[in-house]
Parts: structure tokens; sequence; C-alpha cells
DNA sequence: TTTATTAATCGTAATATTGCAATAAACTAA
DNA sequence: TTAGTTTATTGCAATATTACGATTAATAAA
């Protein structure tokens, strides 16, 4: 109990809610726009910029690399990331297929 | 602890991580796509259609009740749910900005 | 009224998430 | 080497989520 129950569910299903995980929270959202804003190659300032704690911060940034939305690339003691842009394409079609879903049916019942 | 600071980010991306956490469960995401799929209406068959139990389903339902992405109307002894159109406009326009933010400079640090 | 049927709610167990202090790791510069 | 800088990891506390059995509420049918 208290798992998510993902075998009974396609894969189609489990990935969308994979990736609106990512975007669940408004720190990882912040971050997203930042990097896109700064286009990558933002690090510490990550943390000066969103006002949670550098650990914080870093487990955020490690959920959207496991996710592989982002990857980091050491520069001397920083690290630079930046928006990984295929599994992003991906993740945008994805989502457009799920948010564009119409019903060609007219009858409606609750109204 | 163990608590979102909200208060810390702007209503924009707030707003995304709230949809974003109604979309993070495969079962809300099938919800949504066979109530899209019946046009509306479905009910206990939800609970046949997924396998999860009847107080789950219940449960994931007023999830997305509340957030006002689907509604419920009482028919009989069963309760019919719906989309809202209006609030998964919204939802479709917020995350279309979301992810089709681009990046309008060139310079690129990882790569 | 009594008996089904359907959905919501309550209570609870298991697990996941969020946040951060403390610390470690890795590199740079002196 | 030593000291400073930056990021990752560990460990833990607080809270949230997921799932479901048991129960309740509300209506329909007998």
């Amino acid at each position: 109990m208290g798992t998510t129950k993902t075998e009974i569910f396609d894969k189609n299903q489990n990935q969308i809610a994979l990736i609106a995980k990512a975007f669940a929270h408004p720190a990882r959202v912040a971050i997203l726009q930042q990097i896109f804003k700064a286009n990558a190659c933002i690090c510490g300032d990550l943390v000066d910029e969103i006002g949670l704690a550098q650990p914080t911060i870093s487990q955020h940034l490690k959920e959207l690399k496991n996710l592989g939305l982002i990857q980091g690339t050491i520069e001397g003691t920083s690290v630079c990331y930046c928006i990984n842009k295929e599994v992003w394409q991906d993740a945008k079609q994805l989502f457009n297929a799920f948010l564009n879903q119409e019903n060609t049916d007219e009858k409606q019942c609750c109204s």
C-alpha cells in the first residue's frame, strides 16, 4: 500500500504521469524556466534565484536529471545545467496529445 | 518541513505545479482519458475499467473535481462525470506556454 | 418498509515527497 | 599542502500521497 500501481496502466499513461510528476513542484517549474531564460548554464545561481537551500535545489535538479529533462556538465568547481532538447520535445508531444484529446461525440450528460 | 514552500513561487509556477500534480498519477490520467473517450458520463464504470478499488477511484475523482478539471452530476444512484471544458482549456494554455518556451540565445555551454 | 445499488467518507497502513543541517567530495587557487 | 568554493550526499523530521476495508449516505426497486 502507498505505492502507485504502475503495472495496471499502459506505457503512455505512466509516461505522462512521470513527466507530470517532474512538473508537479513549483521549484522544479522555476528551475526549468530559469534554465530556459538563461539559456543553459546556471548552477549555484539557482540557489540564489529560488529561495531554497542548496541541498534542496540539488535534490530537485537530480530528479530532473534522472528523468533526462536536463543534463549537467562539470565546469571547474561548478556545474552547468541545460535542457535536453530531445527529451523536452518528447515531453511536449506527450502532453500535446494528452491535452488536445477531443470527444467527437456530441451528447453530453452533465451540463 | 515536508510541505512545499508555495509562497516563494509566483502564481504561474504554482498553477502549473498544481495541474501537473493532477496529471502525476496514471490513474488520474486514465480517468481523464476514459471520460474523454466515453464523452462524459462514466461513473462506477471507471472502477471496472481501471483496476483499482472503488474508494481509491472515488478519491482520485475528488482530487480532479476539487481542481475543477471534471464535474459530477447525480443521476439516480450513480454519478456522471464529465470534463469541465473551460478549466481544461485553461490547463491546456498553461502547459502550452510552459512547454513551448524557447531560448532565443544561441550560445550553449553544455553540449 | 426492506433490500439492493452506487458513490462518498472514515480510518489506517505503507510509502513517497519535501526541506534542510551536517558532511563529504571535487576542484581551484594560494 | 592548505584554504576556499561549489555541488552532491547522508540522515532525518514533517508532511503528503496512495490504497483499501469498513462504513455511511442516498437513491431505486421490491
